[in-house]
DNA sequence: GTCCATGTTCTTTA
DNA sequence: CTAAAGAACATGGA
């Protein structure tokens, strides 16, 4: 579910219950989602105040109000809802965190995550990770082509290591090399600067367009109180295999790159630059 | 039963 | 050395 539009939904909704509440206690329900394993997470967390609730890549960020950290990384299926303790608990929820706001109000957040390629991170005061490449939205049109640069990948495959830039998946990717009219498979040292200028600028338009609409929502995907996005209903390539190209009406194709679904549309995407 | 899935990481191959 | 390909992780839906 998760890429940056998604988990920059989940903050926003997370953030005004949570932010200056206080953690009165949690329940580790499998212990096989903490990381470092067995790492006394609780005891960390209880009696501490947020903070604040911030979004880096594709990881959800507790500011405890001692120093320490601790992140949600949602996986592909993972999921955070914001419910009263009283509910019964979906299935596969890994994690409960009870919060008292400044207001007095009583509420439970709960990671669930079935396929558990989610988890939870206790990071301490160094919440930053070398290995994670730029926010795509602070991302310039040089920084960009200085990222890309010396390397002679697919342009699909570099947007999607997350070292290189950081919070794309394989939806945004695709939406991007659509509107940036860049095949997926074109070496990135082959790109023009007008292409990587062009690809910045796609990059910040689709991703901020989806988080106007809230994400997308393609299986159960929804915020921390349960609402889906709707960005689905405007994807221009993804999940459109077969379908016509709403630019120039030719079928979208679906091809694996890097083991990953890739749709693009081979007129507005041709291969090699449209020569003047 | 089959194939596929919004992610990451490790191993193998070239 | 780089990078591509494949598998692995675990579950569920079509």
């Amino acid at each position: 579910m998760p890429e940056l539009p998604e988990v920059q939904t989940v903050v926003n909704t997370l953030s005004p219950r949570v932010s200056g509440s206080l953690i009165v206690s949690g329940t580790v329900i499998r212990s096989d989602i903490l990381t470092p394993e067995g790492c006394d997470f609780i005891a960390g967390i209880v009696g501490r105040r947020v903070n604040r609730v911030f979004r880096r890549a594709k990881r959800i960020l507790f500011a405890l109000d001692d120093g320490n950290h601790f992140y949600i990384h949602l996986g592909m299926s993972g999921r955070i809802r914001i419910e009263s303790s009283d509910a019964p608990p979906a299935k596969h929820t890994h994690l409960l965190i009870d919060f008292r706001t400044q207001t007095g109000e009583e509420l439970q957040v709960r990671f669930i995550d079935p396929r558990r390629f989610g988890g939870v991170w206790w990071v301490g005061q160094d919440w930053e990770d070398p290995n994670l490449g730029p926010e795509p939205l602070d991302l310039s049109a040089t920084g960009l082509a200085a990222r890309l640069d010396g390397t002679k990948r697919f342009v699909k495959c570099a947007l999607l290591d997350q070292a290189v830039i950081a919070g794309l998946g394989n939806i945004y990717v695709d939406e991007a090399l659509h509107v940036a009219g860049i095949h997926p498979l074109t070496r990135t040292h082959r790109l023009t600067r007008e292409q990587i200028a062009a690809l910045s600028k796609a990059i910040k338009t689709v991703l901020k367009r989806a988080i106007k609409h809230r994400g997308s929502t393609l299986r159960d995907y929804v915020d921390a109180d349960g609402v889906t996005g709707d960005f689905q209903k405007i994807h221009r390539v993804y999940g459109r295999e077969d379908q016509a190209c709403l630019s120039c009406g030719e079928t979208i194709k679906r091809i694996v790159v890097g083991g990953r679904s890739t749709h693009f549309c081979r007129v507005c995407q041709p291969r090699k630059p449209a020569s003047a």
